[in-house]
DNA sequence: CTAAAGAATAGATAAAAATCTATTGTTTGT
DNA sequence: ACAAACAATAGATTTTTATCTATTCTTTAG
């Protein structure tokens, strides 16, 4: 395969005229040239394309075969072109999202608003763990990694974008249910149902009792928020977890947030990349988007 | 669109192996050549193909888009590649075969032994007069064409392959059909059904009576041959005609070849093709075939 | 922290490809 | 028979391209 996209090129034009002459001026060339191309075509192929009876041009059965696969592949690169160009016009692309559990509640939405802003966009949204998620982020799986603290062990750009409070609840019957300005002591006492370790919220409820010196009793260790927040529905104790977590069950529900001092702890949500990678348009139009939802 | 065929398949390697170097390996070339291409097409597609984070390579949406476009388009010119030897090995093609009405009777059988050899090989049979297969001929818009008497007015090669007897027809109880040895003066007092003018079997028909000094009255006139015998049969006169015209007919039907003096003519059948025409592979074989027929 | 492996860049060079002008062939219509 | 139109060839020139060697940069594994 010796030939050229350019000797395709000249070569179409020519067959499409039936003339070397008409094919020059079209493609602003001397007719030397258009014919030396598609001589060379020819002998690359072996054999002739076009054949001259007196002044008419006809097309050979070969080239009528190379033609039609002229014209597929010259138009699938010309597809490929538009493609790309739409991929970086964000009309067309996909996002790879990965987030933490307990973000499940949040980026949903905002994920669904930016994909309506731009149709063209899929979005994969993998949900995991902490400690999944960071070693996903350490293999360039994702395009971006939301998680409610940044790594620290992997050399990342990680960008606060949202808040994250961090608040215990617990059942509505809950003696401390209606208490004021409860300490964090009182709380330590009680027995505490936390997601399993190597998840965020449980690092997070780890590092503030160490904070204050306390080592709390984890009565029940769970894999998911909704485990958690049965749990604790079921009266089986109380928790630490993201505000947004119980977004959906408002005050009308079972669960209350307690009125605890120093509380509602304020975090954040991170969005996270590795360093040095090159996002996608899409992927820099979704971190916009996030970060331009900060100052709404 | 600037980039070179060979740009995409050093890019498809170093996709495939996710290395340059490998690729340079495989390819026989240096890494930095490798490497260039590779740029060079990203330049021209303006966006990344692959990026690097840490030691391993990975595509990028660009990347992979442009992958699968490059396979599309090696594959096809690939393939074309192999239509084209199939072309020349007579594993696939066309053949465009006109001849005239006369011939109908001869050469589908020839056609369907020919096709029967070449499984690959399609064939187009144009059945028209000899006058509409003159100009067919002109305009170069058949491989062969198959005639009673080479064109006078064309530069064309034209080969005898087949004999071509001339024989009178008449229906069986016509009152000359037991004669022996009739004279041809004695036909031609008969009434004639013949073809139009244009049509090889009258140019025959009258060039006989003319080198015998005779000028037959034509009664009818008909456009094919098929009318001709059929007013035959309705005993409305005699004709002059191709023996292989009555090949189904045989000795049991209505019609019966007179015994004329001078008579079967013999005549031949040709094939020709404009001279200086580049006959393809498939032609080629054809005519061999009916040249090779001659001699069986 | 160092060595090894691979990627990226620079600069030089050799090879090839594409194009041009000029000219010659060939066919056709007048 | 001639001119016009187009195809085909020749030869020269220019530009582009592909490639190489040498080197530097970057990352990782030990």
């Amino acid at each position: 395969m010796r030939f050229s996209l350019h000797q395709l090129r000249v070569f179409a034009a020519v067959a499409r005229l039936l003339s070397y002459t008409r094919a020059a001026e079209e493609l602003h060339l001397t007719q030397p040239a258009v014919f030396t191309q598609v001589k060379q075509l020819e002998e690359s192929l072996g054999q002739p394309l076009l054949e001259r009876l007196g002044k008419q041009l006809f097309l050979t059965d070969a080239g009528r075969e190379t033609l039609a696969t002229a014209h597929e592949t010259l138009n699938a690169l010309e597809r490929l072109e538009m493609r790309l160009a739409d991929l970086q016009g964000l009309k067309r692309g996909r996002l790879r999202l990965a987030i933490v559990t307990t973000a499940e509640s949040l980026i949903p939405r905002l994920l669904g608003a930016f994909c309506q802003q731009y149709p063209g966009i899929d979005a994969t949204l993998t949900v995991a763990n902490r400690e999944t998620l960071l070693s996903r982020l350490a293999d360039n799986i994702d395009d971006l990694v939301v998680l409610g603290a940044p790594p620290e062990h992997i050399d990342v750009v990680a960008t606060a974008f949202a808040d994250n409070p961090l608040v215990v609840v617990a059942r509505h019957d809950h003696p401390l249910a209606n208490s004021r300005a409860i300490a964090l002591t009182r709380i330590a006492e009680e027995s505490l149902i936390l997601r399993e370790a190597g998840s965020g919220t449980r690092l997070a409820a780890e590092r503030l009792f160490a904070e204050h010196g306390l080592e709390p009793r984890v009565r029940l260790e769970l894999g998911s928020n909704e485990a958690v927040k049965q749990a604790v529905a079921g009266g089986l104790g109380l928790t630490l977890l993201s505000a947004h977590t119980l977004a959906l069950e408002g005050e009308s529900g079972l669960l209350r947030v307690l009125d605890v001092e120093g509380l509602p702890l304020l975090r954040q949500w991170y969005v996270a990349y590795l360093r040095g990678k090159h996002l996608s348009v899409v992927a820099e139009a979704f971190l916009d988007f996030l970060l331009a939802g900060q100052r709404r």
